[in-house]
RNA sequence: GGCGGCAUAGCUCAGUUGGCUAGAGCAUACGGUUCAUACCCGUAGUGUCCCCGGUUCAAAUCCAGGUGCCGCUACCA
């Protein structure tokens, strides 16, 4: 039986994932699920890159251990598991570089590098800011100063392993030039270009700036940096060098690593040479896709231009956005990104094109045949052949595309068939068949032709869209045997007397504009968890015009602010408010300001509100503020005026 | 700065090794149809193929130069 080994990066859970890693993910479970459906034995792997310095100090920052930081990330609600889980991602094994076999592996293939001379200690050159103790390399500088703080750094040498990538240059630009190993073939001249002509530098693989890593078990305060631990994972998750897995012989080399076009040049050149010190088989093929890009630029977080595959999905459904990414974007090169574009493929393709099409067969078959087909069916060849050629060709054609990488041109084959599917019904027109008796045969004919039109692209759309297919193949009565890699080579796999289960719209068209509302809305609403900030929301009751006039809002000058005694909360203000009689107002906002900060500020307080004791000191009205909810926290802002208005002023 | 990529219809993009009157889908207009999810089918277009030279019988395609956008620039995940 044929194997198939492919992998995804491994993603780093700094951050929710988004579009982009959801494009890269389902593209490898669509040839996951493609290899599967052929009948091979498939090996699915995908999983995150956990250590690093920035993991440490978003963690630090949210005051949570790295470990407990990508926990939430990789396994908390909407984490990396349940993304896939909604994206109906097949993966066979998930692996986490903080996942106790792993860390075992990469020290033993740290140890084993070194020992075989191609790791070795050496000093790794750059600037150090010695009032933030902070390593830089010179391009992470910002204007030759640290990035931190801005002050002058200095020269100087931190000590480090290092890998001998040089040594491998020769064999790695063979490997690139005269193989079809890196995909598409555009990158290979980059990859030469760029780094393998000017010369390989050797590698830093370990840092002692940092702890969150891999420590190199023969030399404490050093960790394994990125390379060596994220890289590996393709074989210790097969168990190389540990004994949590044992298919490492089964499975390696791997048939394709999907990556990025952003770590091509890790996959394509580190990666090997990794391989080559180690003496392991190469994997067969490295195929870098391109990004999606949003508004013609990359997505970033700091942009604010990142689309979120949970809202998409939620919104369009799972196998509409799948189809979508697979469709739209030729997968070696860039995409826009659009919901405009999303929403318009759907409808074109799915909703008007496949969907209908099947809708409006099955409706025929009920409408002229209670749901069953005659066993009489009359054929005619003028008719009918183009449309049966171009479907007894499609596997070959999708197979063609599928096996180049190519899933956008292994779609429209098959999206040509269903438009020519369409054409057919209207040179047919069965409505008009279904008025004589006489041409009952050939009415059937007509309508099992279309069903074996709908059944072999069913069977070819199930990697993009495993569940709406599985429902397709039910509406129009395919048994098991007319589901299958081998069933969609041949034409006529249905019965004569087919019965088909009319069910659910398989794609309800969208309306655009109104989706595009519902998307905006649930984008604030995500941004707005995003920053972790809540409003109360609005009170639905009304309150009249004269019931607000009584309440009496003056502009009040702090005389005097100290903290009572023996309260952790309250403030106690003396106010001017303008009537020349001191004012006492206590406020419970010591968590928020010191009392000496408030001295001489312009406020805003409420002064006709009964008096009320607190602390056995009386409180003659209230100091107005703002109050939010930041990150599950209370936030209180005091109003604060202009000091150019006179203590008394009435607000109206 | 260096290296690389891209530039084709209003929009998104195809255009293999130079050989059409430069194509497809969407959007637009008009016509047809009524089985179907207001869907499907047909017709109609529109282009300085970024600019300027060159090679050639022939250039969107190859070469030189220019413009614009993008990516990488090695220890950044």
């Amino acid at each position: 039986m044929n194997k198939y080994y492919v992998t995804t990066p491994i993603y780093y859970p700094s951050d929710k994932l988004h579009i982009g890693h959801t494009y890269c993910t389902v593209a490898a479970d669509t040839l996951a699920r493609y290899h599967r459906l052929r009948g091979e034995e498939v090996m699915f792997l995908t999983g995150t890159d956990e250590h690093g310095q920035k993991i440490e100090d978003k963690a630090k920052e949210a005051g949570v251990t790295p470990k407990e930081f990508v926990d939430h990330i990789v396994e908390g609600p909407r984490g990396v598991l349940d993304l896939w889980k909604l994206m109906n991602v097949s993966n066979d094994r998930f692996i986490r570089t903080t996942d106790g076999y792993h860390v075992e592996s990469v020290q033993k293939i740290f140890k084993q590098m070194y020992e075989n001379g191609d790791i070795y200690k050496g000093t790794y050159k750059g600037k150090y800011c010695k009032p933030c103790e902070s390593f830089w390399t010179e391009s992470q500088l910002a204007d030759g100063k640290c990035p931190d703080c801005g002050r002058e750094v200095q020269d100087a040498e931190e000590e480090a392993y290092f890998f001998r990538l040089s040594k491998y240059a020769d064999r790695v630009r063979k490997l690139l030039e005269d193989t079809d190993f890196l995909q598409p073939r555009s990158r290979v001249n980059e990859m030469v270009k760029n780094f393998i002509e000017p010369g390989l530098e050797d590698l830093c693989v370990s840092r002692t700036s940092f702890s969150w890593g891999i420590p190199v078990d023969f030399d404490p305060g050093h960790v394994v940096y990125v390379w060596v631990d994220a890289l590996s994972n393709y074989i210790t998750a097969l168990g190389y060098l540990n004994n949590t897995y044992h298919d490492y012989d089964k499975w390696w080399p791997a048939d394709a690593h999907i990556v990025g076009k952003e770590i091509v040049r890790f996959h394509s050149i580190i990666w090997p040479a990794m391989l080559m010190s180690l003496n392991l088989p190469l994997p067969k093929h490295v195929f870098g896709h391109g990004w999606l890009l949003l508004d013609g630029g990359k997505m970033s977080k700091s942009k604010g231009n990142v689309a979120d595959p949970y809202i998409l999905a939620e919104q369009f459904g799972v196998d509409a956005l799948r189809f979508f990414l697979m469709r739209t974007f030729p997968f070696g090169s860039d995409g826009n990104f659009s919901n405009e574009l999303l929403i318009q493929t759907i409808n074109t393709d799915l909703a008007n094109d496949l969907g209908n099409l099947v809708s409006r067969t099955t409706a025929m078959v009920g409408k002229y045949f209670k749901d069953t087909l005659p066993e009489e069916h009359q054929y005619r060849a003028e008719m009918d052949d183009d449309l049966k050629t171009l479907v007894s060709e499609l596997r070959k054609q999708y197979e063609n595309a599928m096996d180049a990488f190519a899933p956008h041109t292994a779609l429209a084959e098959i999206f040509k068939v269903i438009q020519r599917a369409n054409k057919y019904i209207d040179e047919n027109a069965p409505w008009k068949l279904s008025k004589n008796p006489d041409d009952a045969p050939r009415l059937a004919c007509v309508l099992y032709n279309l069903l074996e039109t709908a059944r072999v692209c069913g069977i070819l759309l199930t990697p993009f869209m495993p569940e709406s297919m599985e429902k397709l193949l039910t509406q129009i009565g395919a048994g098991d045997g007319a589901r299958t890699w081998e069933s969609a080579a041949h034409w006529g796999e249905l019965p004569e007397n087919v019965t088909v289960q009319r069910g659910d719209i398989l794609f309800p068209r969208i309306d655009m504009d109104a989706a595009l509302q519902a998307l905006e809305d649930a984008k604030q609403a995500a941004l707005r968890e995003a920053s972790g900030i809540e409003v109360e929301p609005q009170l639905e009751e009304k309150v009249d015009f004269d019931t607000f006039c009584k309440s009496d809002f003056r502009v009040v000058k702090v005389k005097s602010c100290e903290a009572v005694k023996k309260s952790a909360k309250l403030l106690k203000f003396i106010l001017d408010d303008g009537t020349g009689v001191d004012r006492q107002i206590l406020s419970g906002i010591h968590a928020w300001y010191e009392p000496e900060d408030l001295i001489g500020k312009t406020l805003i307080a409420i002064v006709n509100l009964p008096p009320r004791k607190m602390m056995g000191l009386e409180s003659n009205g209230m100091l107005i503020s703002a109050i939010h909810t930041e990150k599950g926290e209370e936030a209180l802002h005091l109003l604060m005026v202009d000091d150019a208005i006179p203590a008394g002023a009435k607000l109206c």
